[in-house]
DNA sequence: AATCATTCTACAAATATAATAGAAATAGTA
DNA sequence: TACTATTTCTATTATATTTGTAGAATGATT
């Protein structure tokens, strides 16, 4: 019951882009240097997310990736989905179809609760929520040195 | 994101257990044979929820295994808990050190809440819930097969 | 002793994840 | 036009995890 990878970067490079939704394209070398990701894996990240239509490259000009919304208007929700897929935890909760047992299953009704309540987390944290939470960070830990100086 | 083999086919050992709760030790062939699960995978599942303290094995008298509480005391989270492991999305959210990153991490909060809103539904019902949903469908099932006859 | 079921350990197979490699396409620049 | 930097696409490899099987030891009952 772990995330992907794919979830944890893909969710950090939006972050990032977030951060510099207003300078402009970033370029894919950048995010991954800051994210600590090797380009080439970022790269399949990235292009899913692209498929997805939440982030969009921009080869006119100087090349680079921006979030195709203001990161108010994206749910963190739809970041998972894309990049993880369903937040189902068992397939018969997508597709009862696939189990035999789905009609007299009491189980199933519990992971359907289970991956509405992880919706329900998602859809509720934009990525403004958590670029303005990594502005603050960033903002307490320089606050912090302040003092060593 | 999928919950393990392990962990449905557990629940649904777990379920099981607690319909026939009453009637003394069940077998294995017979969980096994009522969950569609070979015998020699349920045993290693078995193996896991008595090491957790949620079954014993009867070798006394009849054989076979029972819950060691009344399901009503049973939370799913216990038995989650004991075939899954950690209900964390991400590893750093049980133990941050073993990311540098996680000091500065904006995305690890969420991460959290995620972690929490699912420990908050498996809480929330016990293994008689699902007995109890168990019975109900079962009813429902035979009263419209009545129908037919 | 024979039987039946649990219990333990080791191993094998299958699948999914994570990551790398190479090259084609595209636009900007000298 | 040739060159460069970057994106984009496809294929492949490596690794880890999951899923499942096999066999034998153990323990109680008949």
């Amino acid at each position: 019951m772990k995330l992907s990878t794919k979830a944890r970067y893909g969710m950090r490079a939006m972050v990032d882009l977030a951060l510099h939704y207003e300078k402009g394209p970033i370029l894919l070398k950048d995010i991954a240097k800051r994210q600590e990701v090797s380009m080439k894996y970022l790269d399949h990240i990235i292009s899913t997310l692209r498929a997805n239509g939440l982030i969009e490259s921009a080869k006119t000009r100087h090349s680079g990736y921006v979030v195709s919304r203001a990161p108010c208007q994206i749910k963190t929700y739809e970041i998972i989905k894309a990049v993880e897929g369903s937040l189902a935890p068992v397939d018969c909760v997508d597709d009862p179809k696939i189990c035999h047992r789905a009609d007299f299953c009491a189980t199933l009704n519990l992971w359907k609760k289970l991956k509405k309540s992880m919706r329900d987390v998602l859809e509720g944290v934009t990525l403004e929520d958590l670029a303005n939470e990594q502005r603050e960070i960033i903002e307490q830990k320089t606050k912090g040195q302040m003092y060593y100086i």
